[in-house]
DNA sequence: CGTGAGGTTGAAACCACTCAAGAAGGGTGG
DNA sequence: CCACCCTTCTTGAGTGGTTTCAACCTCACG
């Protein structure tokens, strides 16, 4: 018990041991698989040294080898434009996979880079299929997963395509406040890795629209930021901003303030 | 040999025999499959009765039972907001599948609407899953299909996020070209299904931007619009105005008529 | 031949962008 | 330890692309 203890201190940063006892297991890719089962899984998948901020995973045209998926950290993806600009296309959170778009045609279509130090796991995508067909369990949460990023990426579709740069704004912070709220951290204290043109390039905005919203917002009092650290002041009030449904709980913890 | 020919001038129409058989088996879930595992995919998909323009395949809310392969016609997915405002996320031409989104709760997010009298093959998802698990080929097209539309996706949010209305609409006629051109049909001759109102919802623009704009690029002789009939005169300046690298033969069968 | 949905065109308003300058860290070297 | 620089962020003013509002057109259909 005592040794377990302190383990859990340094869980998300010491070098993988096996799926199994990964504090992400009932998120990422072990996620509903028989323990008997899981000795398969642990075999592929691969560790990886830290990477160090800015330092990239793959680029885009490199050929598939691995998916990955977060352990520590924050990954950025973004797909490289002709005269070097850059289009964000998301941001991956630990128990998140990336990689997914190369499957379609065996090459990667993105960059993707750590915005800080960030552990990874590798799993050789071929390998992974092979022990998916054999494990019915890790086929079926593959695909939950990989799904779970379509539905991701819909829903910043819809962000982009029908809402204001306010809603857009509250809708990433409320968003990335489930995110980590699912992987067990306080969704109202929020350390925003990625910069204000990180930001501004997902939300299609500009980087100055980003800061004045955020200003505002904080005028109004449904968030507190100090430069890379937002506090959630008004969890209800964001929600409301961002569109979404209030559930009682998610990315609100404290008792409703505002009523309604 | 003679009835075989007749055969396949109703090609996309008639009702489904068998993968082997169907006209889009190099695009859809059999690409790739050997023969001999071929009847095992066949076992599980399941013909449905056309459905009329305006009729829905499914909702969101519906619980996941069957993916859908449009075998003719056209499908709009789109995600219901809380006010009646919808977000129209993609059409879903011949070969391409649809529902996928659904796999990562059980359950569909997007209501699935024909555009025009459509048929459908429906593939009961755990059938699928259980034969993929025993037909490699299966599987690995299946991943690469769930991909696709996640890079189709992606592609679709750099469309929203970076680009103006002008080249929004370019993008959209250039890459319904392309996957028209990728069942075999020509790329020049479209037939717009969908509204102007869809158009400007899925581009994030107002309908009477779409309408403008049409107008506009056909002023210029890029394109020819006649109702909902739209022929791509100037396949390179299309390209060039949606920020494509202009591919030899890629929307473009004829002859580059304006240099560079 | 009337009716209505879908589409076009015009004028005015507005949201977000661009350009520009200044402030606020966070390093680095003296 | 301080001065300096450079990156990142904030704030302001003016511009412009898109939206909104509104009228009109035009097919398709009963």
């Amino acid at each position: 018990m005592a040794p377990d203890q302190h383990e859990r201190v340094v869980d998300l940063r010491r070098l993988r041991r096996s799926c199994r006892e990964c504090s992400l297991r009932t998120l990422c890719l072990p996620a509903g698989i028989p323990p008997a089962d899981m000795e398969q899984l642990d075999r592929v998948v691969q560790s990886r040294l830290p990477l160090d901020r800015g330092q990239s995973l793959f680029r885009a045209g490199d050929r598939l080898e691995h998916l990955y998926a977060a352990r520590s950290g924050t990954l950025r993806t973004a797909q490289p434009g002709s005269e070097g600009d850059e289009q964000v296309i998301g941001f991956h959170l630990p128990g998140e996979l990336a990689g997914l778009e190369a499957i379609s045609d065996d090459t990667h279509h993105c960059d993707a880079v750590a915005l800080e130090r960030t552990s990874v796991c590798a799993v050789p995508f071929g390998r992974l299929q092979e022990v998916a067909a054999r494990v019915p369990a890790l086929q079926s949460q593959f695909h939950r997963l990989i799904s779970r990023e379509l539905v991701q990426d819909q829903q910043h579709l819809i962000a982009l395509g029908r809402r204001t740069a306010r809603e857009r704004l509250a809708l990433f912070l409320h968003s990335l406040a489930q995110r980590l709220e699912a992987s067990g951290l306080d969704g109202c204290e929020l350390r925003l890795v990625m910069s204000r043109d990180d930001i501004a390039n997902y939300l299609g905005l500009a980087l100055e629209t980003v800061s004045r919203l955020l200003t505002k917002l904080t005028e109004e009092g449904v968030i507190d930021v100090e430069r890379r650290r937002v506090r959630i002041v008004d969890p209800v009030a964001l929600a409301r901003v961002a569109g979404q449904p209030v559930i009682a709980g998610g990315t609100g913890e404290r008792d409703r303030e505002h009523g309604s």
